[in-house]
DNA sequence: TAAACATTTCGATGAATATAGAAATGTTAT
DNA sequence: ATAACATTTCTATATTCATCGAAATGTTTA
């Protein structure tokens, strides 16, 4: 039970839904998530610990980059069971579709330097 | 989103799953959860009140006591994805096994006077 | 090697939350 | 009516949590 708590912990959090309707469009460094979200670079690193540690997502170093994915692989059935609900959920969202209209221009070359 | 983070943050608590647990294997009134729960009876009705206003269950008075029930009817596409996968989950859980037995000797009528 | 950069970890702070007990509300039964 | 009972609301407390800035870590580039 604990597992799911975790995960459901998780979820229960406006910055954290939004990072993942973000990695739900495509795979993110720390800095492009920071730009969109507006929040603290620590801030969004703790959050992307939680989710991490929810088994939600999971990273990738890339040089000087951390490259953050949906774990859509997961094993667990929660996991497995909920992201492809989230998938469906919240594109209506007026917060979570402006955050689409900047991830088509924040690109990490560009705005982390 | 804010209704999506409201059952998220309802889901997210040990005491809440198992008494969501608990109502979809019957309506139950308040003293039969805390029986079971063994928490204070103020508590168990604030775990009642969150997960009532994030529209996973609803309550209909009877005499002196008052049933809650699993929404299963609700308009809501959150909590429609959301209780059939619940439904599914956690059954192989110790203690959700466990409430689950005491919930078969624990009748209103016996426990709470 | 040294400077610049991305990210994480640490420390502090204010807000939210789970909990219990006491008081309040409303119902039933004597 | 009054006592007993189920539940909710109120008050207080201890813990958890979101947030930030600063320090630490590790990588790249000049």
């Amino acid at each position: 039970m604990d597992s799911l708590i975790k995960i459901f912990k998780a979820l229960g959090d406006k910055s954290r839904l939004r990072i993942l309707k973000m990695l739900q469009i495509r795979q993110l460094c720390v800095c492009e998530m920071t730009t969109v979200l507006g929040l603290a670079t620590s801030t969004v690193s703790n959050h992307l610990s939680i989710l991490k540690e929810a088994g939600l997502i999971f990273d990738i170093k890339d040089g000087k980059w951390v490259d953050y994915s949906i774990n859509t692989q997961s094993s667990s059935l929660f996991i497995t069971g909920l992201l492809p609900l989230l998938s469906f959920w919240l594109n209506d969202d007026e917060q979570i579709q402006m955050d689409a209209e900047k991830l088509k221009t924040a690109y990490r070359n560009e705005l982390c330097r």
